[in-house]
RNA sequence: GCUCCGAUGGUGUAGUCCGGCCAAGCAUAUCGGCCUUUCGAGCCGACGACCCGGGUCCGAAUCCCGGUCGGAGCACCA
């Protein structure tokens, strides 16, 4: 150790200039380490074989949202780096909670986020094949039909004891389902159940219905069946149908797995490989389908893109592009804790890709209007983008002393005598609550740089999705001008119209 | 209550399977500096973490046991 401490000393009496020369010379390697930024790139996925073939399985209740995004790049990406199928699944086997446009809607928010499915599938098209499944079931025994009523039958399971129905033999059942299925008026609406195994230690998958009646129209069957699987049935049936290799999704999910297996079991059926995900909580925003739906019937939110809710659709209208839902999503990895959401990697993410393409405007919120004591005819010189004259200017001529509009907020910091610079024009004096014009120069002593518009300019609403909008004044040289644009020391908006932006991020 | 799972800085992650290259990497945030006519971008720097206690081992973020804390599920939703 002292033979170390030697030799650093040494090499510190060097020059910097003298240890880079020697370095140089004799190890060229430790000086050419530069850490290249290394994309983040999602773990390899376990037992694939070839390609995979993996799916989307929402339930068209409404349009994708922000947590909806997440399984949707992460299988579109595992499916791109393994080459196969990315199956498009709408789960609509419950007529009660169907949005009719949420079918459409669904496969434009895929394509906008750059998901690429490959077939198209919808359940409720399928009800054949599901009654076909289940009367194998059925015929194995290993499903029945129970018309217990619903407090004694989940009573039996806590206890696990086994009801009346259980033992029935399947040629019976198999009638009872025939007449379910049929187009008999119904006494009763019985259930078809899974048998798994009363004794199953986990209570979640003890015996569990497949099947049950709902007597509502449906939006895409109407009235021609009534007999309706549930999602551990069909997502049993089709993974196998359609030949699923790997099923990546939330530890949510996990109690389904295993109730869905006892399907796979009973017809001998290949399981795909299962992957469950921690779950990632997204606060300071509505996410739930049945809240946003309501808001909007309410009229609380002007539609599913309102700004206030994180669909795909809404948070696009804002303003965040696709590759910033993919890249958060790949950084996030796959890990099997729950973990938040981070609005604030999220944004900065977003903000990487839109800086660049932004140009920039002044916009004053909460503005005070101040007139400029002593100033003389000036012109303003903005760049559309900050050092890159190529992108443009926006030019005021200035009257002398003119009536200006500044951040209110910005005028009661300042300390009477103070200084503080105008953007791209010049220098004001407080003094006694009065402003006076206080010289062109930027340089010199540190000032405060702040925005300002003139008289010239329009009243600016922009939308928040806390809901509390900002109203104000937007540079009169933004006007026509449509899109993503930096409010200087405001934030990143959307402009929708030369009234109205919708609120980014900073 | 029952079943299962997990625990790395303020936040999100890498590493954990197959112990040593980890006195722990990256991103974000914060704070400084440079640059800049934005509180934006860029560059440089600082700050800051292996839940606790035992055990195995020459060696533990990594393996084992216990504790604590947190989470998911326990629907005729998906």
């Amino acid at each position: 150790m002292p033979d170390v401490k030697k030799a650093v000393d040494q090499v510190n009496q060097l020059s910097l200039e003298k240890q880079l020369e020697i370095a140089n010379e004799k190890y060229p390697d430790i000086l050419h380490e530069e850490r290249k930024e290394k994309e983040k790139t999602l773990p390899e996925l376990k037992n694939v074989h070839g390609k995979v073939v993996m799916r989307l399985a929402p339930s068209p209740s409404g349009p994708l949202h922000l947590g909806h995004s997440r399984l949707c790049i992460l299988n579109d990406e595992y499916v791109k780096r393994y080459g196969g199928e990315l199956i498009l699944r709408i789960e609509d086997t419950n007529p009660n909670n169907i949005l009719p446009e949420a079918y459409e809607m669904i496969q434009e928010d895929c394509r906008w986020l750059g998901v690429n499915f490959t077939k198209y599938v919808v359940q409720s098209e399928r009800m054949l094949f599901y009654y076909e499944t289940a009367r194998s079931l059925i015929k194995q025994g290993n499903a029945y039909m129970c018309s217990c009523r619903v407090e004694d039958f989940k009573r039996d399971l806590m206890n696990s004891t086994a009801c009346p129905h259980r033992d029935v033999s399947p040629e019976e059942s198999l009638e009872v389902f025939e007449s379910v299925i049929g187009d008999m008026a119904l006494t009763e609406h019985p259930v078809l159940v899974i048998k798994t195994d009363l004794h199953h230690p986990n209570p979640a998958v003890r015996d569990w219905i497949a099947f049950r009646v709902i007597e509502k129209s449906h939006p895409h069957t109407g009235k021609k069946y009534r007999f309706f699987p549930l999602m551990n049935f069909c997502v049993a049936a089709d993974d196998h149908d359609l030949g699923l290799t790997n099923v990546i999704r939330g530890t949510d999910h996990i109690n389904n797995t295993e109730r869905q297996k006892y399907i796979f079991r009973y017809l001998g059926w290949k399981l795909p490989d299962y992957f469950h995900y921690g779950i990632i909580h997204i606060g300071d925003i509505i996410l739930k389908t049945s809240m946003m739906k309501k808001g909007i019937i309410a009229g609380e939110y002007t539609g599913w893109d309102d700004v206030k809710l994180a669909t795909i659709r809404a948070l696009a209208a804002r303003g965040y592009k696709p590759e910033t839902f993919r890249k958060y999503w790949i950084d996030s990895g796959l890990n099997d804790v729950n973990a938040d959401f981070s609005w604030e990697i999220f944004n900065s993410i977003n903000r990487q890709y839109i800086d660049r393409s932004s140009d920039r405007y002044f916009f004053v919120n909460s503005p005070e209007k101040i007139s400029v004591l002593d100033a003389p005819e000036s012109k303003a010189h903005l760049n559309l983008y900050p050092n890159d004259d190529s992108r443009g200017f926006r030019e005021y001529d200035i009257k002398s002393n003119p009536t200006l509009y500044l951040p209110a907020e910005d005028l009661s910091e300042m300390e009477n005598g103070s200084i503080i610079r105008l953007k791209g024009l010049y220098n004001i004096r407080k003094e006694d609550g009065k402003y006076y014009f206080a010289g062109i120069e930027i340089h010199g002593e540190r000032k405060k740089i702040i925005q300002w518009v003139g008289e010239d300019s329009i009243p600016f609403t922009i939308k928040k999705p806390d809901g509390n909008d900002d109203h104000g004044l937007l540079e009169k040289h933004a006007t026509g001008k449509i899109g993503i644009i930096q409010l200087e020391r405001y934030s990143f908006v959307k402009k929708i119209s030369d009234s109205t932006a919708l609120f980014l991020h900073r």
